[in-house]
DNA sequence: GGTGGTAGTCATCTTTTTTTGACTTATTGA
DNA sequence: TCAATAAGTCAAAAAAAGATGACTACCACC
Protein backbone atom coordinates (compact mmCIF):
# COMPACT_ATOMS: atom_id res chain seq x y z
CA UNK A 1 0.00 0.00 0.00
CA UNK A 2 1.94 2.85 -1.36
CA UNK A 3 0.21 7.01 -1.35
CA UNK A 4 -3.15 5.51 -3.08
CA UNK A 5 -5.32 8.39 -1.44
CA UNK A 6 -4.46 12.07 -2.38
CA UNK A 7 -5.54 13.90 0.58
CA UNK A 8 -4.73 17.26 -0.99
CA UNK A 9 -6.14 19.20 2.05
CA UNK A 10 -3.04 18.46 3.65
CA UNK A 11 -0.66 17.17 1.70
CA UNK A 12 0.19 19.66 0.04
CA UNK A 13 0.05 22.39 2.37
CA UNK A 14 2.36 21.92 5.59
CA UNK A 15 1.39 25.52 6.69
CA UNK A 16 -2.61 25.36 6.29
CA UNK A 17 -3.68 23.78 10.41
CA UNK A 18 -0.97 26.21 11.61
CA UNK A 19 -2.47 28.93 9.77
CA UNK A 20 -5.99 28.11 10.30
CA UNK A 21 -5.36 27.16 14.39
CA UNK A 22 -3.11 31.03 14.30
CA UNK A 23 -6.34 32.80 12.97
CA UNK A 24 -8.78 31.85 15.01
CA UNK A 25 -10.85 34.44 16.56
CA UNK A 26 -8.98 36.09 19.95
CA UNK A 27 -5.69 34.00 18.70
CA UNK A 28 -3.60 36.61 16.98
CA UNK A 29 -4.03 39.00 20.39
CA UNK A 30 -3.26 36.41 22.67
CA UNK A 31 0.09 35.72 20.89
CA UNK A 32 0.49 39.01 20.42
CA UNK A 33 -0.02 39.97 24.18
CA UNK A 34 2.57 36.42 24.62
CA UNK A 35 5.09 37.87 23.47
CA UNK A 36 4.97 40.79 26.02
CA UNK A 37 4.36 38.95 28.92
CA UNK A 38 2.75 35.72 30.34
CA UNK A 39 -0.89 35.30 29.83
CA UNK A 40 -3.38 35.04 32.92
CA UNK A 41 -7.07 33.80 32.51
CA UNK A 42 -8.97 36.80 33.81
CA UNK A 43 -6.80 39.31 32.98
CA UNK A 44 -7.32 38.33 29.81
CA UNK A 45 -10.68 38.41 30.04
CA UNK A 46 -11.11 41.80 31.37
CA UNK A 47 -8.28 43.37 28.80
CA UNK A 48 -10.22 41.79 25.22
CA UNK A 49 -13.26 43.43 25.43
CA UNK A 50 -15.83 41.07 24.05
CA UNK A 51 -14.17 38.13 24.95
CA UNK A 52 -15.65 35.17 26.96
CA UNK A 53 -14.39 32.45 29.43
CA UNK A 54 -15.06 30.14 26.83
CA UNK A 55 -13.92 31.36 23.39
CA UNK A 56 -10.44 31.95 25.87
CA UNK A 57 -10.33 28.39 26.83
CA UNK A 58 -10.65 27.21 23.42
CA UNK A 59 -8.09 29.15 22.25
CA UNK A 60 -5.14 28.74 24.51
CA UNK A 61 -5.59 25.08 24.84
CA UNK A 62 -5.27 25.19 21.28
CA UNK A 63 -2.14 27.59 21.35
CA UNK A 64 -1.24 25.46 23.95
CA UNK A 65 -1.63 22.07 21.87
CA UNK A 66 -0.10 23.37 18.86
CA UNK A 67 3.38 24.04 20.89
CA UNK A 68 2.78 27.62 20.97
CA UNK A 69 2.15 28.43 24.53
CA UNK A 70 2.71 26.40 27.77
CA UNK A 71 0.77 26.44 30.93
CA UNK A 72 2.35 26.98 34.13
CA UNK A 73 0.65 26.98 37.75
CA UNK A 74 1.93 28.88 40.42
CA UNK A 75 1.15 27.78 43.58
CA UNK A 76 0.15 31.65 45.17
CA UNK A 77 -2.56 32.10 47.87
CA UNK A 78 -6.04 32.15 44.91
CA UNK A 79 -3.72 29.73 42.82
CA UNK A 80 -2.63 31.29 39.81
CA UNK A 81 -1.92 30.41 36.14
CA UNK A 82 0.40 31.15 33.38
CA UNK A 83 0.92 30.98 29.82
CA UNK A 84 4.12 31.97 28.29
CA UNK A 85 5.77 31.50 24.69
CA UNK A 86 7.56 28.12 24.57
CA UNK A 87 10.48 28.16 21.84
CA UNK A 88 8.31 27.62 18.57
CA UNK A 89 6.09 30.19 19.79
CA UNK A 90 9.64 32.50 19.81
CA UNK A 91 10.65 31.47 16.40
CA UNK A 92 6.85 32.41 15.71
CA UNK A 93 7.49 35.79 16.41
CA UNK A 94 9.50 37.65 13.70
CA UNK A 95 7.22 35.46 11.52
CA UNK A 96 4.49 37.14 12.97
CA UNK A 97 6.01 40.92 12.73
CA UNK A 98 6.81 40.37 9.24
CA UNK A 99 3.31 39.50 8.43
CA UNK A 100 1.63 42.63 10.64
CA UNK A 101 4.45 44.66 8.60
CA UNK A 102 3.12 43.22 4.74
CA UNK A 103 -0.47 44.87 6.10
CA UNK B 1 -17.80 61.49 16.41
CA UNK B 2 -14.23 60.52 17.24
CA UNK B 3 -13.13 57.28 18.26
CA UNK B 4 -15.60 56.28 21.00
CA UNK B 5 -16.01 52.65 20.79
CA UNK B 6 -13.07 50.78 21.62
CA UNK B 7 -12.94 48.08 18.69
CA UNK B 8 -10.38 45.71 20.32
CA UNK B 9 -10.97 43.15 17.75
CA UNK B 10 -8.84 44.81 15.30
CA UNK B 11 -6.94 47.70 16.75
CA UNK B 12 -4.41 45.68 18.73
CA UNK B 13 -3.57 43.21 15.94
CA UNK B 14 -3.17 44.11 12.83
CA UNK B 15 -2.34 40.76 11.39
CA UNK B 16 -5.28 39.53 12.46
CA UNK B 17 -7.44 40.16 9.20
CA UNK B 18 -4.59 39.00 7.03
CA UNK B 19 -3.85 35.71 8.96
CA UNK B 20 -7.80 34.91 8.79
CA UNK B 21 -8.17 35.80 4.60
CA UNK B 22 -5.25 33.37 4.65
CA UNK B 23 -6.61 30.76 6.29
CA UNK B 24 -9.60 30.34 5.13
CA UNK B 25 -10.38 26.61 3.71
CA UNK B 26 -8.30 26.24 0.21
CA UNK B 27 -6.35 29.41 0.25
CA UNK B 28 -2.87 28.45 1.74
CA UNK B 29 -3.03 25.72 -1.45
CA UNK B 30 -4.22 28.25 -3.99
CA UNK B 31 -1.77 30.92 -2.76
CA UNK B 32 1.13 28.17 -2.89
CA UNK B 33 -0.20 26.88 -6.43
CA UNK B 34 0.22 30.55 -7.42
CA UNK B 35 3.86 30.75 -6.67
CA UNK B 36 4.08 28.15 -9.17
CA UNK B 37 2.28 28.90 -12.39
CA UNK B 38 -0.75 31.03 -12.37
CA UNK B 39 -4.17 29.28 -12.01
CA UNK B 40 -7.57 28.46 -13.82
CA UNK B 41 -10.22 27.90 -12.41
CA UNK B 42 -11.25 24.43 -14.05
CA UNK B 43 -7.81 22.90 -13.50
CA UNK B 44 -7.84 23.82 -9.65
CA UNK B 45 -11.68 22.30 -9.39
CA UNK B 46 -10.02 19.27 -11.22
CA UNK B 47 -6.55 19.44 -8.88
CA UNK B 48 -7.94 19.92 -5.69
CA UNK B 49 -9.72 17.06 -4.68
CA UNK B 50 -12.94 17.79 -2.57
CA UNK B 51 -13.01 21.59 -3.72
CA UNK B 52 -15.91 22.95 -5.37
CA UNK B 53 -17.12 25.74 -7.43
CA UNK B 54 -18.71 28.45 -4.90
CA UNK B 55 -15.27 27.74 -2.32
CA UNK B 56 -13.09 28.39 -5.31
CA UNK B 57 -14.96 31.23 -6.56
CA UNK B 58 -14.95 33.15 -3.45
CA UNK B 59 -11.34 31.65 -2.33
CA UNK B 60 -10.24 33.24 -5.64
CA UNK B 61 -12.80 36.41 -5.20
CA UNK B 62 -10.81 37.41 -1.53
CA UNK B 63 -7.87 36.78 -2.50
CA UNK B 64 -7.88 39.00 -5.60
CA UNK B 65 -9.59 41.97 -2.97
CA UNK B 66 -6.83 40.90 -0.75
CA UNK B 67 -4.13 42.29 -3.40
CA UNK B 68 -2.89 38.90 -3.49
CA UNK B 69 -4.07 37.55 -6.80
CA UNK B 70 -4.86 39.47 -10.23
CA UNK B 71 -7.22 38.25 -12.94
CA UNK B 72 -6.26 38.49 -16.13
CA UNK B 73 -8.44 37.40 -19.07
CA UNK B 74 -6.87 35.41 -22.24
CA UNK B 75 -8.58 35.98 -25.37
CA UNK B 76 -8.18 32.00 -26.57
CA UNK B 77 -10.46 29.84 -28.11
CA UNK B 78 -12.80 29.08 -25.06
CA UNK B 79 -11.71 32.24 -23.20
CA UNK B 80 -9.22 31.65 -20.15
CA UNK B 81 -8.73 33.40 -16.82
CA UNK B 82 -5.67 32.93 -15.04
CA UNK B 83 -4.96 34.61 -11.74
CA UNK B 84 -1.03 34.87 -11.37
CA UNK B 85 0.39 36.38 -7.71
CA UNK B 86 0.59 40.16 -7.39
CA UNK B 87 3.56 42.10 -5.90
CA UNK B 88 2.70 41.68 -2.32
CA UNK B 89 1.58 38.02 -2.93
CA UNK B 90 5.37 37.81 -3.75
CA UNK B 91 6.56 39.68 -0.55
CA UNK B 92 3.86 37.41 1.04
CA UNK B 93 6.13 34.11 -0.27
CA UNK B 94 8.92 34.28 1.90
CA UNK B 95 6.74 34.69 5.25
CA UNK B 96 4.75 32.03 3.91
CA UNK B 97 7.69 29.63 3.41
CA UNK B 98 9.22 30.16 6.91
CA UNK B 99 6.10 29.16 8.31
CA UNK B 100 5.88 25.77 6.61
CA UNK B 101 9.08 25.34 7.66
CA UNK B 102 8.48 25.76 11.03
CA UNK B 103 5.92 23.30 11.30
C1' DG C 1 -19.35 26.71 57.33
C1' DG C 2 -19.70 31.02 54.50
C1' DT C 3 -17.48 34.41 51.37
C1' DG C 4 -14.36 35.68 47.77
C1' DG C 5 -10.98 35.13 44.19
C1' DT C 6 -8.88 32.47 40.21
C1' DA C 7 -9.58 29.35 36.61
C1' DG C 8 -12.06 27.10 34.37
C1' DT C 9 -16.31 23.39 32.20
C1' DC C 10 -20.83 22.32 30.16
C1' DA C 11 -25.02 22.51 27.41
C1' DT C 12 -27.19 25.27 24.41
C1' DC C 13 -27.94 28.91 21.06
C1' DT C 14 -26.39 31.91 17.36
C1' DT C 15 -23.45 33.22 13.69
C1' DT C 16 -20.24 32.32 10.18
C1' DT C 17 -18.16 29.21 6.79
C1' DT C 18 -18.34 25.66 3.57
C1' DT C 19 -20.73 22.51 0.55
C1' DT C 20 -24.26 21.03 -2.83
C1' DG C 21 -26.56 21.09 -7.01
C1' DA C 22 -29.06 23.59 -10.39
C1' DC C 23 -28.69 27.38 -13.34
C1' DT C 24 -26.13 31.38 -16.23
C1' DT C 25 -22.97 33.83 -19.44
C1' DA C 26 -19.60 34.12 -23.01
C1' DT C 27 -17.16 32.47 -26.92
C1' DT C 28 -16.29 29.55 -30.78
C1' DG C 29 -16.47 25.97 -34.28
C1' DA C 30 -19.50 22.83 -37.00
C1' DT D 1 -28.28 28.03 -34.74
C1' DC D 2 -26.68 24.14 -32.00
C1' DA D 3 -23.35 21.93 -29.14
C1' DA D 4 -19.23 22.27 -26.34
C1' DT D 5 -16.04 24.27 -23.09
C1' DA D 6 -14.57 27.74 -19.57
C1' DA D 7 -15.87 30.32 -15.85
C1' DG D 8 -18.63 31.25 -13.09
C1' DT D 9 -23.58 32.70 -9.89
C1' DC D 10 -27.40 31.64 -6.71
C1' DA D 11 -30.32 29.71 -3.05
C1' DA D 12 -30.43 26.48 0.30
C1' DA D 13 -28.50 23.02 3.48
C1' DA D 14 -24.92 21.30 6.41
C1' DA D 15 -21.00 21.86 9.29
C1' DA D 16 -17.88 24.47 12.11
C1' DA D 17 -16.79 28.26 15.12
C1' DG D 18 -18.01 31.45 18.59
C1' DA D 19 -21.03 33.43 22.38
C1' DT D 20 -24.00 33.03 26.59
C1' DG D 21 -25.16 31.98 31.10
C1' DA D 22 -25.21 28.71 34.70
C1' DC D 23 -22.42 25.85 37.18
C1' DT D 24 -17.85 23.54 39.31
C1' DA D 25 -13.23 23.06 41.77
C1' DC D 26 -9.72 24.70 44.49
C1' DC D 27 -7.75 27.24 48.06
C1' DA D 28 -7.58 30.80 51.82
C1' DC D 29 -9.34 33.81 55.11
C1' DC D 30 -13.02 35.20 58.54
Amino acid sequence: MTTTKTDSTNDSCPAQALLKMLSGKWKPQLFKLATISPLRFNTLLRQLEGSNKQSLSVALKELEEAGILQKNVIRLRPLHIEYHLTEKGRALTPIFLSLENLV
